[in-house]
DNA sequence: GGCCACGGTAACCGCAACGTAACCGGGGTG
DNA sequence: CACCCCGGTTACGTTGCGGTTACCGTGGCC
């Protein structure tokens, strides 16, 4: 596709975004594969794009939230009808790269 | 997004075969931007997964014809989704970067 | 003999994405 | 004083996608 919306980690943080604003040490859990740079690279640019809001609260120890933006809402649609897809014809596509393989073997 | 399905021009690749077979060099033209090495790399990728097929025909010049799978044809609804996305809301994204730049600046 | 069409491959390269590890500041806590 | 928490940043290294250029084989045509 020609225009890529958001980096690697993007969807799934708006998915952890779904149900309410996150704090950057929550996300980091469901997401432990993830550094905090990347994380934050990944926050960074769905702030830019109107699709989180960073709210920092003057408190001690310092607390960050993150929320999803009704144009990041706009984006489940798409994303889940690409889920569902992966859900019904991902096994297809392992099964048609198996047979591939074996093919070259 | 975990999973990536193809790679930056396989969207493209499947758009043009929506509507029947195509040869190489038919490919080329409606994606003059694609060089003949990543186009190849495309298809066979595709190719692989299951999503196009390849028929060699035995014929001087050579003649290669790429047709669409049941199971590429199955991404159709999620790639509408996905464009259907981006025209309604890719002007707000845009917005949002630009202010977000003039913010910044 | 030279050139063309077709459908590629091979060699090389730059850059962005991704990752790891170390460090930071400021206030609270023992 | 030392150490922890939170939310990062900086420096650095690696990988791999995508791109450019050059080249290849077969057979037909002039």
């Amino acid at each position: 596709m020609p225009f890529r919306i958001g980096d690697k980690w993007a969807g799934m943080v708006l998915t952890c975004l779904r149900d309410g604003p996150r704090r950057f040490s929550e996300l980091r859990v469901p997401m432990h594969r993830v550094s905090a740079k990347v994380l934050a690279e990944t926050l960074r640019a769905l702030e830019r794009d109107g699709m989180v809001t960073r709210s920092e609260y003057d408190e001690v120890p310092p607390r960050v939230e993150y929320a999803i933006t009704p144009l990041g809402r706009s984006l489940f649609p798409a994303m889940d009808a690409c889920r569902r897809w992966a859900d019904d014809h991902l096994g297809e596509l392992l099964a048609a790269r198996e047979a591939y393989a074996e093919r070259g073997a």
